[in-house]
Order: structure tokens, then C-alpha cells, then sequence
DNA sequence: TTAGTTGATAGATATTATCTATAATGACAT
DNA sequence: ATGTCATTATAGATAATATCTATCAACTAA
């Protein structure tokens, strides 16, 4: 019943508001930047299709019918909330300068950029509200996809083509390992000689771990028993580990930092294995002005060897398929 | 700032509506009786618009986004106004069968028309309050220009070119007088036989004063001197003076009942003067079929004899130009 | 892979908003 | 009355846009 279409349109109700508000149509055709006709037309169809009269022409100013003065009311409320529906848009798009961010960090990225990047950020982005959540790879594209968070901070590429990605920097890994160990007594390693038996490694979920994985597997093949002592969930574990019983374990380059004492780091030989780091985000994000500006952030406040790095003097490796999801 | 333009439709709120209603854009075009390419484009043309994804189109059924479900929300309440209007306008239509109307009278018919008229209406319009102010002619156009009442019972035309005039019935005019008088002795009267000398009228203001006076008019020029002893402000008195003091008055068809018992009526050779009633309302009047249904009312109460005079048989008089404003 | 389902895109067409130019209306002064 | 002015309405042309049919592209499930 009262479900037939509405065939007026919110122009027709700001005409009207208009020719209320000036009491002449000229002068409202000209606030509203059309024509006298235009409007009067308008004015016209809003009228029958209605089924009502709004104005009374006849006076000057033109004044409202006993009816007219009933529905410019209510009009008047219908445009105040339609308005609403763009402002929160806007307040939300203040969001992009003075709102909240969700950023999903993989573990072996947050603990060792976190400390760069807040004091940039607060800066940078006074009003932003950063809200961080340390997450795996595959929590982290889910929770885009359900659109939880607004952004990751991950290895990339992720080749999901629902994400727009956003490389940011290439991080090298390098071998850390005891003082008295092989490997410290080399300028540099080869990758194809890592061995599997005392290498330290992080527990599943992390795609890190299946990207050393992928460094160790040309030796794999060859007939040598995988002998994990212990699988840790951080890579501040793996150091104090390597510290404390010796073997070894791949460390990223940011987490080079405060090594133990005795402990060795000991870079690549060419092609250096690296991993991509950059920022995922849903295609149609409309905080992407934001997020944009993170990523220079980010590249702002990590070292600026680091930053140089491009990716053709790297081998930069995939994640793995398991950790897409 | 805020004042920019919204560029999006009524009809596009309602298209997210429906796709948020069943998730799936083939069923929401059914539900919406267009076709799906239709839905989609002006889904994405929104989306565009607000600057903002509504809909995350990589679920199903197809799930609101964050900001999609700010945004239908407020959608929501803007398509609740915008019906309000049109149920406003609705409200007031019932209005005209079972709402309220207004209606203005001259004095020289209420008294006469209204015993027999609002039994009438109570059977035909049960749910109507008809409102009913007794005002003279000038009064009720200007009441009807400043939409105070929704129409009027007078004396046409009226020559109003804004108004809307509906001849409902033509009322002779009759001469009354003391059984004693001169013209009780005649049959009929020739009106331009009638004198000024000992005329009781109506005091100014009253329609049917001056159509008496241009009745009269035919022997003012003949040097005889005006002497109106009292004017009154009913035809009840005038009818009460003509029977108490002698002299004469005129009277219209439906005010020649219950006269006096020393009075008697004469009637009028032809051509009989006599006057138009009719209804008089706003030309766009939006109740104007409850009014068309009101004249039918009224001609139904009249006594017959008077609905069956034809104007060609009368001298219709003109109302005066003193009494248009 | 191969259908089947579903939303997006393309091009054609119909509708509608808007424009310019002009007419009709009403008020006011001569 | 009559012409002028101010104001709104109307007409016809044009530009913008909503909608249609037909088809594509992406994803799902057999």
C-alpha cells in the first residue's frame, strides 16, 4: 500500500527548500545554480507528483500552502538526514587524518619496527589513532578480508588478487649463528651449504619459517634427516637460543640488532636471499590516501642501508601457499 | 564545506537497501523490478559517489563493509523520512474523506441552507468535520487567497481569476411586504417599479445589499432621495421589520420561509432578478473532490422547486465590484 | 577441466533534467 | 483603460543519465 515508488528526488526537495527560503523562484534558481525554468519545472513535477500544492504564487514573497507548510518540514528533515549520509563519510575520511587505523604486523616484523615507527607516527599523524595487532600471515588476510583490519604489514607477495599490495622494502636475511660455529669463520655463506641439523627455527604459522625452509631445501634433498631440538614463536627466542647452546638460525635484517654476545652474524654471498616487506590492504580501501602515507613512514624510519636495497642484487623469496590461509 | 552538492538519488538509497536486504544483486533487481546490470551500476555509481564501498561483494550472501553498515544505516532512516512525506500528504487525502473542511458563508444563506445542509453531510460525510464560519463575500476570497478556509458559499461569479467557481443553484428574489402595502395587491411586481422610499436593507458589506440597491437602481436616477430609516445585519430582522413597521424588503428564494403574519410575499414578473450560489475554492485546491462532493450536497437539500430554475428564465445579477475585496 | 552461478561491462535506447527563448500573468503607474 | 515592469510558466532543443539486452569475467562446485 503505502509501498508505491517515491518519484521525487532529493534536487526537488532543495528546490523547494529554496523557493521557501527566497520566497521567489529567480532568486532560488540562482542559489541553487540552474535557471528560473528549470526550477519552476522542477517545483512543478515535485507538486504532482505529490499530488499536493507546496506554494502559493500568488503572494509576494511566495508563501507556503497550509499543506506546503507540512511537507517543507518534513522535507527539511529528509535532506538534514541524507546530508548525515555524507558526513559520515567525511568524519570517517578524517579519519584518514585524524581517525583510527587497524594494522595487522607479522611477529617477526612488529617487535623490531614498533619501536621506530610509533615515535614517527605520532608525529607524522598527531590525531591517528594506530591501533596495532601483532598477527600471522593468514590472520592477517582473513581479517582484511572480513575487513577486521585496515591494513597488513607482511611478506610480500601475497597474490591474492582481492588485496592491493604495496611493496615497501627489501630485507636481506643474514646467518647468526655461535662465535665458534662454521659458519662464523666465513666472510660469507653460501645458502646452498646451510644444513638442517642445528639450525634453530620458528614454530608454524610463521611465514618466515617456511621461507628459511625453502633457503635450506636444495640440501634437504639430499637423504639429511630433519632434526628439530625446539621450534620457538619469536625470533628474540632464536637469538637467546643461538646465544646460549650454539647452532644456528636466520635472522631478517632489522632483527640484527643486539645479538648476543656471543653470537656471530654472518652476511649471504650473492644471490643474497631476502624477503619483501610491504603493505596489503583491501583493493577499494577508502583509507588509502592513509595508508599511503604509513608506507612512507615506515620507509622514513627504517634504516637507510635498508632502504637502498632493491631487489634485483636478491634472491627475494615467495611465502608459502600454507600460510595464505 | 558541507554544502557540497549530493549527487546521489532516493532511488539509489533504496537499491542498497534492497541489495543489503538479500545479499545477492540478482534478487534485490527482481525485488526492485529492474534488471541486474541496473542495480549494479547504480550501486557502483553510489559507492562512487560517497567516496566509500558499501557492499563486499566477495561474500555471500553479500555482506555490508565497516563503513557500509554506518551508511546503510543512516540510508535507512533517510528513505523512512522521505515516505513521511508522501504518507503526509496521504494523512491530509483521507482528509478529504475523513478529515476536516473548512467553509465560508455568506449571511443571506447560512441561516437558511445550514438546518437543512448539516443533517445532509453527517449522513453522506460521517467522518468529516465540516467546519462552517459565516463571513461575507469579501471576507471569504480573501480568506480563500490566504488558504484560511477551503472554500466558500456565495453569491457568483466572482470574476476571481485565481479562484475556481461552481454554479450550484440560482436563487430568485421575492418581494416582501405588509399585506397592506401597494404590491401586496399586485400579482407580481416589475422591479423596475420598486421605490427607495420605504425599503429596508441590509447594512453594507452584504453581497445581496447592493444587488438590491442595482435592482432599485432603475429609479434612483428619477431624482427620488434615498431614505433608509435603519439597516440591519440579518435578513431575519429586515423580515421582522417588514412586519412590524410596513415597508418592504427583499428576500431570496430561501429565506422567504417563516414570515411574519402581517407580511406577505409577492414574486416578480419576469424577468425575475435573482442571484447565482455557488462554491468558490483555490484553482489547485488538492480537496477539491470532497468540495465537488459537498455541491452535490447541497443541491440535494435545497427544496427542488429551486434546483430546477434555469438561469435563461432569470436576470442574474453580478456581484458588486465593492465586494470583491 | 566443465558447468553453473553471479556480478561487472558494453553499447543501444528511453527517460529526464536542464538550457535558451518566449509567452502569459499580475501589479502598478500613467 | 493601457503600457511597462517584474515574475512565473511554457516550448523546443540538447545534454545527462537510467535502464535495457547481450555478453563477459570470476569464482564455485562437480
Amino acid at each position: 500500500m503505502s509501498g508505491k515508488k517515491m518519484n521525487f528526488s532529493l534536487t526537488q526537495l532543495e528546490y523547494a527548500m529554496a523557493v521557501h527560503r527566497y520566497g521567489h523562484f529567480a532568486k532560488a534558481a540562482e542559489a541553487c545554480f540552474v535557471t528560473q525554468p528549470t526550477l519552476s519545472m522542477q517545483i512543478q513535477k515535485l507538486e504532482e507528483e505529490l499530488g499536493a500544492i507546496i506554494f502559493d504564487r500568488s503572494k509576494k514573497p511566495i508563501l507556503l500552502t497550509q499543506m506546503g507548510k507540512k511537507l517543507i518540514e518534513q522535507m527539511q528533515v529528509v535532506l538534514f538526514e541524507a546530508k548525515k549520509i555524507g558526513s559520515i563519510i567525511q568524519q570517517d575520511k578524517k579519519g584518514t587524518k585524524q581517525g583510527s587505523l587497524v594494522m595487522g604486523i607479522i611477529p617477526t616484523i612488529a617487535p623490531y619496527l614498533l619501536p621506530r615507527l610509533l615515535p614517527v607516527c605520532e608525529n607524522l599523524f598527531p590525531d591517528i589513532e594506530l591501533q596495532i595487532k601483532e598477527m600471522q600471515t593468514s590472520q592477517i588476510l582473513k581479517a582484511l578480508d572480513d575487513d577486521e583490519i585496515d591494513v597488513g604489514l607482511l611478506a610480500t607477495p601475497t597474490q591474492m588478487n582481492k588485496m592491493f599490495e604495496y611493496a615497501l622494502f627489501y630485507e636481506p636475511f643474514y646467518v647468526l649463528c655461535e662465535k665458534k660455529h662454521d659458519y662464523a669463520q666465513l666472510k660469507k655463506v653460501k645458502y646452498q651449504s646451510l644444513g638442517m641439523e642445528d639450525i634453530w627455527l620458528l614454530e608454524e604459522g610463521h611465514c618466515l619459517r617456511n621461507q628459511i625452509l625453502d633457503i635450506c631445501s636444495t640440501r634437504r634433498g639430499k637423504g639429511v634427516q630433519r632434526r628439530y631440538k625446539f621450534e620457538s614463536g619469536s625470533l628474540e627466542t632464536l637469538k637467546n637460543l643461538v646465544n646460549q647452546y650454539g647452532g644456528y638460525t636466520l635472522l631478517p635484517s632489522l632483527a640484527t640488532e643486539n645479538i648476543g654476545s656471543r653470537s656471530q652474524l654472518v652476511p649471504f654471498e650473492r644471490p643474497i636471499p631476502a624477503r619483501e616487506v610491504g603493505l596489503v590492504y583491501r583493493r577499494e580501501h577508502y583509507k588509502s590516501e592513509l595508508i599511503e602515507a604509513l608506507g612512507e613512514a615506515i620507509l622514513k624510519c627504517i634504516p637507510e642501508e635498508l632502504r637502498k636495497i632493491r631487489p634485483k642484487d636478491l634472491d627475494v623469496l615467495p611465502i608459502a601457499e600454507s600460510d595464505r590461509r
